[in-house]
RNA sequence: GCCCGCGUAGCUCAGGGGAUAGAGCAACUGCCUCCUAAGCAGUAGGCCGCAGGUUCGAAUCCUGCCGCGGGCACCA
């Protein structure tokens, strides 16, 4: 159990035994380190409830708590009881950590656990909309699994709705003969794609501007959607060919950040599901139809606001993405088992979400002990505040901005005079993770439901809070270990701390647990951020205060290098939660 | 129009109803014959958008207003 655990656990037998309720007892980092290292707030509502003086509750919390391990536990204020432990406690928790490969971090679940990366498109290639989801949805798979979940995650490629129908049209007009137009065609269809995902990429915007004024075009587009839909052969060959001509762009792009999908399935994944399932929801009564389309109400009596009927189908008996939803949703329930499932997916969706939610509480989709859960992001802007845009007003692609950050990256490496020892391979290593660093952290930082400013200058620095100084830091570490180990010495035996910053590193590492918990119990990896941040300069100031390898007490020494390991594993455990990794050498 | 989110230091952003609101950058002052100074120590910088309310206690919860962004069924 986590110190701040153990130490709620105490207290919160002290509340239970004045007749109180102990959750009362948690005890948390104190906000006035000056005074003390922990406090326990809980005296105040305590005497509240109970219609007591708050200071006299406080005083008979302390009472009755046993002082072994405390070297102050004291009253202040209007009865903030302030805790701070011993150096010998101190020096046993750090036992404890140095001894455990978690860290004290402790498991959860093994809950199975879905994760939707929504936002990918066919013949998108991934663009900067895509950097946030796939960068916190990342980090929120890794945490889960290191908890000890079992996770699935999906990128859920946009791949059936009427884009598709467009860009049939599309290549229709460039090129009628093709044998994907001709219903008498029997035979095979060309292996080679007759486009590439850049010609789609010209040919959706495009295709897409011309049907609002078009309506012959708009109703070919529907028609070719329901036709693919459908099953017609030659549209799914031709369709197929859209799909993975973006594939292998995307899973590149992907790649480049290290980030791994389990599954790549698209709403087409469900395709045969889709007939059946509304068939099904019309026959209980669920869905209904409306202006000729079959919609599901959604809205409840004490909406605040009217909430839209969900559309299930269109007039004309297409599927939409509220379809493949359900029935994916559907699928991750019943094939998968998924007791929670996590759309990381832009603000924007969030209606959306709540309808597919209600209507899968209403349809029995999900039941109700299934968490359904949109983890919403905001956007990347620049620096003018709206969302980031190319000089000429386009959308950025990610290899551009993964490029950018390398070339960033290795120029910074460069200036710094950074591993002038290392061979270039070592050094074109370093940049690239140095880059994916300085993306991830710069991004993770931020709470993920507020915009953030996109600077690569601020965000590739080796200085301030950023990846690369994570990085740099760690390393570091790495380095005293090494030529500890080069002249004989190794982690020792804890002994009690004799300086503040060796107290307060102590005290950082320490409080990780509640850190990681919180982050994934509020889907919010800028608090590891923040705390892996927090740690590196408590580090700093140790390594500023205590000259590990000049040490003349071996003792002394030997617990100073067991501090030093067990920061460096910590911060290595939460950069890769953050799916940062570290070079051994920079 | 209705609904949602945001508004905190010059800039970028954190902030579980608790004590004196923080960090990074930028500015200024110190510290490298010493484990990687991309660091450390310090100074300066705030009507937490405005006005009410709840509370022993509000940046945090509630209401209203102002400003910015977003959403509101046959697109995704």
């Amino acid at each position: 159990m986590s110190l701040l655990a153990l130490l709620s656990e105490q207290f919160g037998a002290a509340f239970a035994a004045q007749g109180l309720d102990p959750d009362l007892g948690e005890v948390v980092v104190s906000n006035r380190p000056d005074l003390a290292q922990f406090q326990c707030n809980g005296a105040l509502p305590a005497a509240k409830q109970a219609g007591r003086n708050p200071r006299e509750m406080a005083e008979a919390i302390v009472d009755s708590i046993d002082g072994a391990g405390f070297a102050d536990l004291s009253i202040a204020g209007p009865g903030f009881l302030n805790i701070t432990l011993t150096d010998d406690a101190l020096a046993g928790h750090l036992a404890r950590i140095a001894g455990d490969a978690r860290l004290d971090i402790p498991s959860r679940g093994p809950e199975q656990i879905v994760i939707d990366f929504g936002g990918y498109n066919v013949a998108k290639a991934t663009h900067v909309g895509h950097m946030r989801p796939t960068i916190i949805g990342d980090s929120l798979q890794r945490i889960a699994r290191f908890l000890g979940h079992q996770v699935t995650s999906d990128i859920h490629l946009g791949d059936w709705g009427l884009q598709m129908g467009m860009l049939i049209e599309g290549v229709r007009e460039q090129d009628p003969d093709l044998p994907y137009f001709n219903d008498a065609w029997i035979g095979e269809y060309p292996s080679e794609s007759p486009v590439t995902l850049a010609d789609l990429q010209v040919l959706y915007p495009q295709v897409s501007a011309r049907t609002k004024s078009d309506p012959e075009l708009a109703e070919a587009a529907r028609k070719a959607t329901l036709e693919l839909q459908g099953g017609r052969r030659g549209y799914r060959a031709l369709w197929q060919h859209f799909v993975d001509v973006t594939l292998a762009s995307q899973r590149q792009d992907v790649a480049d950040l290290d980030v791994h999908f389990d599954l790549w399935y698209g709403e087409s994944t469900v395709a045969e599901d889709l007939d059946p399932l509304i068939r099904s929801l019309l026959e209980s009564g669920v869905a209904g139809k409306s202006d000729g389309a079959i919609v599901i109400d959604v809205a409840e009596p004490d909406d605040k606001a009217e909430i839209p009927p969900l559309l299930l189908a269109k007039s004309d008996g297409a599927a939409l993405y509220t379809t493949t939803d359900l029935a994916t949703l559907q699928m991750r329930i019943d094939v998968f088992g998924a007791r929670e499932v996590l759309y990381v997916v832009d603000s924007r969706q969030s209606l959306h979400f709540e309808q597919v939610f209600r209507a899968a509480r209403k349809a029995g989709i999900a039941p109700p002990e299934v968490v359904l859960e949109h983890v919403d992001h905001g956007t990347i802007n620049g620096p003018d505040g709206s969302p980031l845009k190319t000089r000429d007003g386009g959308v950025p692609p990610l290899h551009g901005l993964i490029d950018d950050a390398k070339a960033a990256a290795a120029k910074r490496v460069d200036e710094a005079r950074i591993g002038l020892d290392l061979s270039e391979d070592e050094r074109a290593d370093v940049a690239t993770k140095v880059a994916a660093a300085a993306l991830k952290f710069g991004d993770l930082i931020n709470h993920r439901t507020s915009n953030y400013v996109f600077d690569l200058d601020r965000f590739t620095s080796f200085e301030g809070k950023t990846g690369p100084y994570l990085q740099y830091a760690t390393v570091r570490i790495t380095s005293i270990l090494r030529k500890a180990d080069e002249a004989g010495l190794a982690p020792g035996a804890p002994i009690a701390p004799s300086e503040d910053a060796e107290r307060a590193l102590i005290l950082r590492l320490a409080t990780i647990p509640e850190t990681v918990l919180r982050a994934w119990d509020l889907r919010a990896p800028n608090h590891i951020a923040e705390s892996a941040f927090d740690l590196a300069g408590a580090f700093n100031r140790f390594y500023e205060a205590c000259h590990i390898l000049r040490e003349e007490d071996p003792r002394r020494q030997a617990s100073w290098l067991q501090l030093a390991a067990t920061t460096q594993r910590a911060l290595t455990l939460m950069l890769d939660l953050l799916g940062i990794s570290v070079p051994q050498r920079m």
